[in-house]
RNA sequence: GGACAGGUGGCCGAGUGGUUAAAGGCAGCAGACUGUAAAUCUGCCCGUGCAAGCGUACGCUAGUUCGAAUCUAGCCCUGUCCA
């Protein structure tokens, strides 16, 4: 059994690029994850996501425990047997959905009481059932359970959310730890809050070094705060966190954003934007984003992007992309998702290499210059 | 030839005397989307104007009325049925 491991091979400023071996194969950083909340990358196939050139895809567990439901997951096998995705999972433990679907939770200290979505249903997940959920989808990076408060919020109200999440923290290293032969090649995460406050964020990341974890991830960013204050609070936050670990921000971002993140010592990403822009019409191109649906691609036989190596990009127009998507069609959500994962993919790779290669100040600054056409 | 039913903004379709530049949907034109309640959501959508406003507008024409998409008459057109 491979145990997790991580290893910087090159830096440039305060970006490093890496190797994570895990039992389920290695992931190349800084890296991209797709997000498959529902055991689905929506619109692909899983070879497909692979092709685009993913180490490493997401799962939820709230969404996994209301359907197909935890426990039958494992029954059936476990998700990467469910979904035929061999590579490694990571699994947001739901402390998303506490922010996401407020109005239908209750949080206390025990945990969070949450009426289902889907069918109104109460379902409760605490450190320890979220722990367990995971562990029954079969997760290869598990994640702390925590509070994702929204960045607007007073600071007093930052501040106990975060101190919560800290206990919880602890409590999910303390059910993982429990969970015997589960932990023999999976990874547990700790989740650092604390909003833009840099106090709060360093006292956050000081508990969470003090518990242990394999990776630490910077959460409670782009949830509304801007990038100029995302960019400003990443000026610290990273430094704050071990620095032999991955360091992961949660559900960033924009590809500006990614650079920026990168820039400043983030080491994995997440984001439904590729995908759910890809089935909204949006496309991400090295000059900016493109929305598929506007009248001035309807007679462009160019490709999305012209640097673009994707399937889409080889085979397709921007004419074509046009039509599918003003039509509605099922097609047009597959191919544009497909080539935003590459898009993103892309941009990792280069980010990567360029690290390696010591030039990575430059492509940075080329990226922004083209992609926000500055 | 006759009997019914009907003609509303690009399309479909509400509206049966004033609060109607006229519901709603579609199409169209833009915008948003960040650990996915999203193949979703928001805005605009007669002309002109920054706006107040002005000008046009509910098949056509003529009426009734303080006031008509809404009532009356004639005409034109469409659908269904009967000959």
């Amino acid at each position: 059994m491979t145990r997790f491991s991580f290893t910087i091979h090159a830096t440039s400023g305060k970006a490093r690029t890496g190797t994570i071996q895990m039992r389920r194969g290695e992931i190349r950083t800084p890296a991209f994850m797709p997000v498959g909340t529902a055991a689905t990358v929506k619109a692909m196939k899983p070879e497909t996501v692979r092709a685009t050139g993913a180490d490493i895809i997401l799962g939820n567990t709230y969404h996994l425990m209301l359907r197909p439901g935890a426990e039958r997951m494992a029954r059936l096998g476990g998700l990467h047997k469910f979904m035929n995705w061999p590579r490694p999972i990571l699994t947001d433990s739901g402390g998303y959905q506490v922010m996401s679907l407020s109005d239908l939770r209750k949080i206390t200290e025990d945990g969070v009481t949450f009426a289902s979505h889907l069918d109104g249903s109460r379902h409760m997940l605490s450190p320890e059932r979220s722990i367990e959920i995971q562990r029954l989808l079969g997760s290869d990076i598990v994640m702390a359970f925590d509070e994702c408060p929204r960045a607007d919020r007073p600071r007093d109200e930052i501040a106990r959310s975060m101190e919560m999440s800290m206990r919880w923290a602890q409590r999910s290293r303390d059910a993982f730890d429990a969970g015997g032969d589960h932990a023999e090649g999976a990874a547990l995460f700790g989740i650092q809050q604390g909003a833009l406050d840099e106090d709060l964020r360093r006292h956050s990341a000081q508990v969470l070094s003090e518990i242990g974890f394999d990776g630490y991830a910077i959460g409670g960013l782009a949830v509304g705060e801007g990038q100029e204050a995302m960019f400003a609070t990443l000026d610290f936050t990273p430094d704050q966190l071990p620095a032999d670990r991955p360091r992961y921000l949660m559900g960033v971002g924009k590809p500006d954003d990614l650079v920026g993140a990168v820039e400043r010592g983030v080491d994995m990403f997440d984001c439904v934007l590729p995908s759910r822009s890809g089935r909204n019409g949006q496309g991400f191109t090295w000059r900016g984003p493109v929305n598929l649906r506007n009248a001035r691609h309807a007679e462009d036989t160019g490709p999305l992007d012209e640097r673009c190596t994707c399937y889409t990009c080889a085979n397709y127009s921007r004419a074509y992309l046009h039509h599918l998507h003003k039509g509605g069609e099922i097609l047009g959500a597959m191919l544009l998702t497909e080539h935003n994962l590459a898009f993103y993919q892309q941009l990792m790779q280069a980010m990567r290499e360029t690290i390696a290669a010591g030039t990575f100040g430059e492509f940075a600054s080329v990226f922004r210059r083209d992609y926000l056409g500055r």
